[in-house]
DNA sequence: CATCTCATGTGACACTGTCAACTATGCTCA
DNA sequence: TGAGCATAGTTGACAGTGTCACATGAGATG
């Protein structure tokens, strides 16, 4: 037998699995609350007893994706094999993956008001410093937060510009990853020289 | 008297401005085809008369967006007596301005299938081909449409963090104006160094 | 004037998020 | 143990949405 807290707490999860996968799949428009419900084998009006609204239930996946980001970054920072231009590209490449993998978890990622949710804020803010150590490792700790800005910066419209089709190789000759390299060697010439 | 052609194109024209206002003023959420109807001074169903569906309605506001970007930057060439470097950061900067001013016209812009449409596409394509004559001047022809991919990426990622919120200065310390020409800055020293 | 054409209005439908009322089951305490 | 409580979950209802089929009426055409 489970207790009732676990049993609720299962539910929850269960909703934001099937969140997750209705997303993935389907995009936005197949996230409703009927059929979150369904997935997760409850009914359509359960998720208003684990969150206040639908929009309350999203943020809960876009915390989930801020905090595996984090996670993944937070672990390249231990090959210290690697060069800081390579460490810091692959940490660029995390993010942009999470767009190349899951376009329309990515889009919620950033489309999820981070000032409402203290919770979203401080897994945000997490990619955010794990991005900041691998910059300074490469810039030093005095233009980390100014080269930060502009690294993760570049890195979310590389991710935006492939999802919405306008990085077409084609049109400019390079694909993210080049772009990627070519970004970190303009910082790298930029704040040396 | 107006003619029954002149009369559709005032329709439509009045559909897609209402819902270019109602846009600006409560985000997609108030773009429902029964308030632009009104707006424009016609029944809910009279948008079916010249969209296929809601969809391309939106379509139609992208559009025009991606022109007015693509005239904007294109009037910027004309200004010989800047400099290469500061025509370009103003060329990005337009588009980041299109965020500032109206930042849920500029997530349409780059939520719109750009494959659809060819409309849509030409109209973007328009953009890029007026970017990549600002990123010439400064490179050079070989290097455009590589720093092309580069620039205009990074443009438009600080256009989508100040969006959501995620550039904020006091993590930073720069905003998006001085991200801009850090990053032209860093540019023009990697392509000479 | 008679007829056609087509932009627009209207009724209807399936679907959505949301809430109030209800049910049932695990939990607490005498 | 058994009575009462707390609460996760269900269900009915409602307003609002996009969309379509059909009705209507006025400009266009002969």
């Amino acid at each position: 037998m489970v207790t009732r807290a676990e049993a609720a707490a299962a539910t929850r999860s269960a909703l934001v699995r099937a969140a997750s996968e209705l997303l993935d799949e389907g995009g936005p428009d197949a996230v409703t609350l009927r059929a979150v419900g369904a997935r997760a084998g409850v009914s359509r009006g359960a998720p208003y007893g684990h969150f206040e609204d639908k929009q309350h239930l999203l943020t809960a996946l876009a915390i989930d994706a801020w905090n595996s980001v984090a996670d993944e970054v937070e672990q390249l920072r231990a090959d210290l094999d690697a060069t800081a231009s390579a460490r810091l590209e692959r940490g660029l490449l995390t993010l942009i993956g999470v767009g190349r993998r899951q376009p329309h978890l990515y889009a919620l990622m950033f489309s999820t008001p981070v000032g409402g949710d203290p919770e979203a804020a401080a897994a945000a803010t997490r990619v955010e410093n794990e991005f900041l150590i691998l910059v300074a490792d490469l810039v030093g700790e005095s233009d980390a937060r100014r080269y930060g800005a502009l690294l993760m910066s570049s890195a979310h419209g590389i991710a935006g510009l492939e999802l919405s089709g306008h990085l077409a190789k084609e049109k400019w000759t390079v694909d993210g990853d080049q772009v990627v390299r070519l970004l970190v060697d303009a910082v790298r010439s930029g704040v040396s020289g």
